[in-house]
DNA sequence: ATTGACACTCTACCATGGTAGTATGTATTT
DNA sequence: AAATACATACTACCATGGTAGAGTGTCAAT
């Protein structure tokens, strides 16, 4: 039986005849390879590197990757769980496309979700809360200034996550970063509009006076229409991207 | 390498020396063992047949089942991914404490969801719509008046999701039902009070009146108060039942 | 009596071989 | 030429063996 070593050297002989994706870096074996597998697909295919019908084959990738297929069997299912592939039992795991159903639906759990978190937040927060979610607008601010997108869009999870962490509801935003990923990849398919990221900029602003002053009712509907932004460009984009944009 | 037809064998005749438990039953080898495994344990660890801190080997379950250590394992992860079992790695698998922290947040998520989809219904739903839902209303009678406790249980979980259902929402069921987990533990706690099922009824009963007569306001508000029902009886079960509540 | 090292036993995790089922291309029949 | 049976080449799924790490008990040293 081959061991690890001999398993990781035809990996490197591999990566070296094979042009490389993003998906393709060495794996930490320190750390559950499944988990580090799951993360890097993930982020794969909602930042569109990896497009809808592309098919991903447990054999392939664990050759690529220099692991075993148990824990890229593993990643898989747990990508199957939420909608980002379909598995075809004997036939094979394919990137799934984007569907405005599930893009629609993705936003309705969100908002009803982050709706009553931002309502029950106006009922009441923390100082310190409010002193790091200010500070944290301050960099959205300089991120969108300096055009830094992909820092404006992690400042943008760090916003929304950071209101569950406030509220102690940390399931909750386990759920809304799972049914986030749909609405993720939407995202990129229009991303370079900057008008767009200061919209999203002055409703952060928005919510967040909101709260301060211990307005429930503003509070939740400012968020309503924040979240609500992301599924305008959805649809208009099932227009003009029949290729990517399933429905 | 022994094939699987052994494998069973030694099953066989594993079980017939050992005491048997809901969750020791002839697995149906033709269809995804690994779902079936989980459906079993998830049944066993809501209905109080496992009790928290009970562990859970893979290599043991394996033997019992009559099955692989792969399946099982899948089956593991996806509870653990419910918070129904913690798993420790080189350590073991338990089963999940009923943490009062975590039935409130369930609690939390499906009222915000389901809150959403009952003002949406009320919004309009479909004739037919109704008409099912008061057949299963009127079943839910019988079952309280002939004390059918588990058959009651069945019909409330056919009625939430059949709203989502109607909404044409079934993500949002599948959040439900994932968190709903949590919940469904302390309902075993403390299930055999008759009367306690027919406030249930009652408030069902309330929260289809309001859908039908398309008060958006009402029903939402209904069906956030029966939801809260089950969140009371959590919390008085967590001072006497410490036990098995924690927290 | 207390503490330390160390062997032993247990676990979940990963590697890998085997199996059944689906799709596809290729002969063979009509 | 069109349709059908069939071989072949895939796939995901499951079985099983190996490995590293965490817990526990024992025995030696202090």
């Amino acid at each position: 039986m081959a061991t690890k070593r001999s398993n990781q050297i035809e990996a490197e002989e591999l990566r070296q005849s094979t042009p490389s994706s993003t998906v393709l870096q060495a794996i930490n074996p320190r750390q559950p390879i499944a988990a580090q597998i799951y993360e890097r697909l993930r982020r794969a295919i909602t930042t569109l590197s990896m497009l809808p019908s592309e098919a991903l084959s447990e054999k392939e990738l664990s050759l690529q990757l220099g692991v075993s297929r148990t824990p890229v069997r593993e990643a898989l299912i747990r990508l199957a769980d939420e909608g980002l592939i379909d598995i075809l039992p004997q036939r094979g795991s394919f990137v799934a496309p984007i569907r405005l159903r599930d893009v629609e639906e993705a936003q309705f759990i969100r908002e009803s979700l982050e709706v009553a978190v931002s309502r029950r937040l106006a009922g009441g927060c923390s100082r310190r809360f409010l002193t790091e979610i200010k500070s944290n607008l301050y960099d959205q601010e300089k991120a969108v200034n300096t055009e830094a997108l992909d820092l404006f869009l992690d400042l943008d999870e760090a916003f929304h996550r950071s209101f569950c962490e406030e509220a102690g509801l940390p399931k909750s935003w386990r759920v809304i970063q799972s049914v986030k990923l749909q609405m993720d990849r939407v995202r990129y398919l229009s991303l370079p509009d900057l008008g767009h990221l200061r919209v999203l900029l002055t409703q952060h602003r928005s919510i967040v006076d909101a709260i301060e002053s211990g307005d429930v009712e503003k509070a939740g509907n400012d968020m309503a229409a924040h979240l609500r932004e992301v599924l305008r460009t959805a649809r208009k984009l099932s227009e003009q991207r029949r290729d990517l944009v399933e429905n």
